[in-house]
This record gives structure tokens, C-alpha cells and sequence, in this order.
DNA sequence: AAATATATCAACCGCTATAGC
DNA sequence: TGCTATAGCGGTTGATATATT
């Protein structure tokens, strides 16, 4: 992790629901930037929001993989057979559900599925394979102590290995740290926010996205006061190779994978 | 139709782990 | 080595929606 310059300044922080003109902000910011620090993040995005409230709104409900509606029977079922696995890591048993938030699924099972868990649990063996993501996993419920997994066979290259969702569009910090530019500094000489949250469909599409220039101007209805803000007129984009990290568009996860490595963008 | 109870879920809070200084 | 900033996790809360009386 990189220690910031800046921690979060002082200022008014808003809370409670977010607004729609905020989650434009917000999905604009990191559509042209990429997530680099919750932290920094909002002044620059123009949200009156804490680097927390930020991260918990893009990861819950912005991101673009995210899965809305009911719960399948699968996804039911995965959930009962991972709890009684893991019990309440939630993050852990949202990997398993590919466009889940550990928020949903922990809502779920307190709403839905904790009085089932039970009464229901039932005690006959059986095995499961799931694909997730780009892994096999096998899980075996045996009689007596829930599900055992069995096998985890990464089909990637790429490993993840805190098993997070890989599909966080993140970066680690000790990669941005390595890196000739640092984003914060260049928000703060190039404040410069072009709105173009409109979909962009292909990744062809979305590389001329972020060849645009990013105005803050251009986002409509900005509630911060202006004086917070020094909007300077060059416009600029991140050189290479931050644009990889922020191609969160395109939802099929195989994008991330065929991303190259901290290693091989830089030559190691 | 209004009042009340219950369910749902987005968001907050506090804590821990990690990493830079 | 201790301090600090940040990311992430899980528990909890509170606003809103829906069901019931």
C-alpha cells in the first residue's frame, strides 16, 4: 500500500443514499482514471464522499459485472453449501458467486435463507462443480461436516491469490507506487473531467473513450463548491500503462486476464 | 383508506491486515 | 519498530417498500 500524500481533507462529507448524478460521477472518475485510492479519489471525482463510501458504492452497485435480481436456485444453493463451508465470510463466498456482492449475499442469507439453513440442511452427499470465474472448483457436502472442497483448478494464468473477485478492477498499490505517474498529481495539474459515462459498448469504443479529454465541466449538475476545485483547462490523459487497469468495461472477465502483469508492462 | 408490522437492502461503522515511511 | 494511511471485511443500522390488520 502506498501511503498518500493527502489523506482525505477536511471537508463536509455527505452521507446517506447516493444520488443518481453522484454514481455518475463516480462511474465517469473511474471509467477515465481507473480506481487508484479510494481515498484521493472523490475530491478529484467531484463527490462530496469518503474514499469509503466511494469503494462500497462502486463495488456493491456501480461495478459493471454486477448481477442484479433474484437469486437462482444454484446461487441458493452455492450459498448454503459455502456458509456451512466458510460461515460468515461473506467475501469468500461472493467469489464463489460471480456478480454477487458479499453485501447481496449476506443480506440474502439474513433475509432469505438463515431460517432454511436450519431447518433444511440436508444431510445426503453430494458433489457440486462450479465454474467460477476462471477456475474449476469441486465441492463434496459429505454427511457429517458440510461441503469439503475438493478441487480449485485455476484455468488463468493470472492467480489471485487473496481470492478476491477478480474482477476487481484494482490495481495494488505498490504497482501505481512503481509508476512514473501519479494520477493524483496529474488530476491536480490537469483537472480535467469529461463526462462520456453513455456506454461504450466495444473495447474499441471505449479505447477512443479514454483517448478523450475528461472535464469536470461537463458533469452535469457538480454540487461541490467550485472554489474546492481548481478546474484547470489542459486536458490530458495517463500516458501507459495506466489505461489497462481502468478497462473495467467491458464485463467479460477475461479482459482482466489477458491484462498484462506489472511484470511485463514493465519490461521485467 | 389508514395505521401498524414486517421485510428488504443500501450504506455506515468499527475493526483488522497490510504496507509505506 | 512503531506510526500512519489505506483497503477490505463483517456486523449493524436505518430508510423505504410491502404486507397485514
Amino acid at each position: 500500500m502506498v501511503k498518500a500524500q493527502h489523506a482525505e481533507e477536511k471537508m463536509p462529507l455527505r452521507k446517506g443514499a447516493w444520488t443518481p448524478e453522484e454514481d455518475k460521477k463516480l462511474t465517469a472518475y473511474i471509467k477515465r482514471y481507473g480506481i487508484w485510492n479510494w481515498s484521493q479519489m472523490p475530491k478529484p471525482a467531484g463527490l462530496a464522499r469518503s474514499g469509503k463510501s466511494c469503494r462500497l458504492r462502486w463495488m456493491n452497485y456501480l461495478r459493471p459485472d454486477i448481477k442484479r435480481g433474484n437469486f437462482s436456485k444454484e446461487e441458493e444453493e452455492t450459498i448454503l453449501k459455502c456458509h456451512e463451508e466458510l460461515g460468515n465470510r461473506w467475501s469468500a463466498i461472493a467469489a464463489m458467486l460471480p456478480g454477487r456482492t458479499d453485501n447481496e449475499i449476506k443480506n440474502y442469507w439474513h433475509t432469505n435463507l438463515k431460517k432454511r439453513f436450519r431447518n433444511n440442511w440436508s444431510t445426503s452427499s453430494t458433489t457440486v462443480s462450479l465454474k467460477v470465474q476462471n477456475w474449476d472448483v469441486e465441492a463434496n457436502q459429505n454427511d457429517s461436516s458440510g461441503i469439503n472442497l475438493l478441487h480449485c483448478v485455476a484455468a488463468s494464468k493470472v492467480s489471485n491469490l487473496d481470492g478476491s473477485h477478480p474482477m476487481s478492477p484494482q490495481l495494488s498499490t505498490a504497482d501505481l507506487s512503481s509508476s512514473s505517474t501519479d494520477p493524483a498529481a496529474e488530476i491536480d495539474r490537469n483537472q480535467t473531467i469529461e463526462e462520456n459515462v453513455c456506454s461504450s459498448g466495444t473495447f474499441g469504443e471505449l479505447q477512443s473513450f479514454w483517448e478523450q479529454p475528461f472535464s469536470l465541466e461537463d458533469l452535469c449538475m457538480v454540487e461541490t463548491d467550485p472554489a474546492e476545485f481548481t478546474a484547470q483547462t489542459t486536458k490530458t490523459c495517463f500516458p501507459e500503462p495506466i489505461y489497462p487497469f481502468i478497462s473495467y468495461e467491458d464485463v467479460h472477465h477475461d479482459l482482466w486476464f489477458n491484462l498484462p502483469n506489472h511484470e511485463e508492462m514493465h519490461g521485467m
